[in-house]
DNA sequence: TTCGGATGCTTGCAATAGTTAGCGATAATT
DNA sequence: AATTATCGCTAACTATTGCAAGCATCCGAA
């Protein structure tokens, strides 16, 4: 898949782009590093393909910089998500919880939220 | 690719699937959900197939459950990355460094942090 | 100038991700 | 019993990823 330019201005690709420049680095010297190849790397620079997970992960690692960040970056985490309240991440990483749990015990936390705000300001 | 077995016991597809029955959603209805077919979920759940950055996404979506857990449970983000200090993680996240600033930066950390224990010891 | 190496890029090709159509089994409905 | 719907899965296909080989350009050294 070719990545569509999200709301963050820069692709993945010029966001890779530029941490390799910054880390003076070319772009076989930091394909060798990630164990992909150089016109690989080359075309996922210019947006021309989607990296799989494990190419994005080698990357990142190349990088030095969190898969997080890169996925961020690659609008394919969510980037509010990290503006969430411990609470709901807590719950959104609880693997013992099941999908209608969660939605429960979100909700009902949002809407705990809700009234504190609405009454804080009567 | 054919995922790999990892350390956590459960593979990525064996995980999604108790996910799923946790649920009670038939394969049909979270491939729906997740806008994808429901065979290719179906083998996703059995290992036959590794899906996507996006894929995994839109199943997180539809499980109510954050991407980073998917991710880890398929074994692409690194589990002990949650162990890191925050000190290291905060300077992984920061793409305004180069990834030898980043490297530099945390090699430093770490030598004080060894230093300190050292002496505390002493 | 000429050579050697480093740069990034283009071009097919093999492997694999993801889809559509449809099968067999089970369960509810008429 | 016959029909209909839902379940998960198989098979065959298309689309995309990711690679090996090689091209064109530039730059420094002989």
């Amino acid at each position: 898949m070719t990545q569509k330019r999200p709301d963050p201005y820069v692709t993945l690709g010029e966001f890779i782009r530029r941490q390799r420049e910054l880390s003076q680095l070319s772009v076989r010297q930091l394909a060798e590093l990630c164990g992909i190849s150089n016109p690989y790397l080359s075309q996922i620079e210019r947006g021309l393909r989607m990296p799989s997970s494990m190419i994005l992960q080698s990357l990142a690692k190349g990088l030095r910089i969190s898969a997080e960040t890169l996925y961020t970056q690659a609008g394919i985490l969510d980037p509010q998500d990290a503006e969430e309240s411990d609470v709901v991440k807590a719950v959104m990483h609880d693997p013992e919880l099941s999908a209608r749990q969660r939605e429960m015990l979100i909700d009902m936390y949002r809407s705990f939220r809700q009234v504190n705000e609405k009454s804080a300001s009567a």
